[in-house]
DNA sequence: AAATACCCTACCTCCGTGGTAGGATATAAC
DNA sequence: GTTATATCCTACCACGGAGGTAGGGTATTT
């Protein structure tokens, strides 16, 4: 698998900020409680986007979370790599000769090596496609079908 | 991490057959020895591929593996598929209601769902990018600069 | 018959994932 | 100023898959 719960889970909670209106701010309770999810999990995922600077907190009651910037002005490629740490596609690509997969991605018998120009342009592929698609887009999909009669599946 | 050691270890794998001329078997001895791999773990892995169609085998003395077709016609979404199994960025894209991510990609309450949006285009990238890579491609990277003194870096 | 090499299955260790538990701290309402 | 709410922080834990190892069986050549 590519992406674990806590990308999947986080970028749910971004999209619920992002249908809210940024006014008064969004409890975790109440996200935890729409989408069913574990509350304290939640909490270890919202602290990663809150790190990452893409959204605020007030504590106490009435506190919560919203997002720092419109969601059109937020790419998914930087909610990913909050949730998910570094997009690499092989363990060599992110720890520097840290890891356990042997990795002869250094050119060390003098020829070019294959497998890290394939993991290159998977990792593009990946990266261009998180991009080119913000939270405002994610949001407007949500509201799509919302309320709507299944006229077109 | 988003490919396992399986992928990394068979690409190489598959690379080392294309740039064998196909007329007599390798061995996997061979291909452990020059690529410094577990001979054991190496079986593993080239069975899946056996068994995807890609490599064609010989038992008992000078027995070994060759590609099953030409590298030009081998694109590598197929190479990953059969070491990785299915392509998928998120838990809920595979198995069919039986994992554990809660996952609400079914539209149950009526409205569109975000993150299945976000995976499906995320899970597109990729499988473009290895769609549009052939194994020729491969091979022919880890020729150049072969044998060729450090003139480009 | 001996060496080579594919083939198959069972087993094992380590570590990240996906949480839970329990508290400390800050704010608002009364 | 106490109570309720809610964010914050850290430690802990069980499970499963990754990444192998071990050991044998079977086919083919010399």
């Amino acid at each position: 698998m590519i992406f674990s719960s806590k990308a999947e889970y986080g970028v749910r909670l971004m999209v619920e900020l992002g249908r809210q209106s940024p006014e008064h701010p969004t409890s975790l309770k109440a996200i935890a409680d729409a989408e069913g999810l574990p509350l304290a999990y939640l909490e270890q995922v919202v602290a990663r986007l809150r790190k990452a600077g893409l959204v605020m907190s007030a504590r106490g009651a009435h506190g919560g979370y919203w997002l720092a910037r419109p969601a059109e002005k937020i790419a998914m490629d930087e909610v990913v790599q909050a949730l998910e740490g570094a997009i690499a596609p092989m363990e060599c690509f992110v720890h520097d000769h840290t890891e356990r997969v042997l990795c002869s991605h250094e050119p060390d018998a003098g020829r070019g090596c294959a497998t890290k120009l394939l993991w290159t342009r998977v990792q593009g592929g990946i990266i261009r496609s998180l991009q080119t698609t913000t939270l405002a887009d994610l949001v407007e999909f949500s509201r799509r079908g919302e309320r709507v009669p299944a006229a077109t599946v």
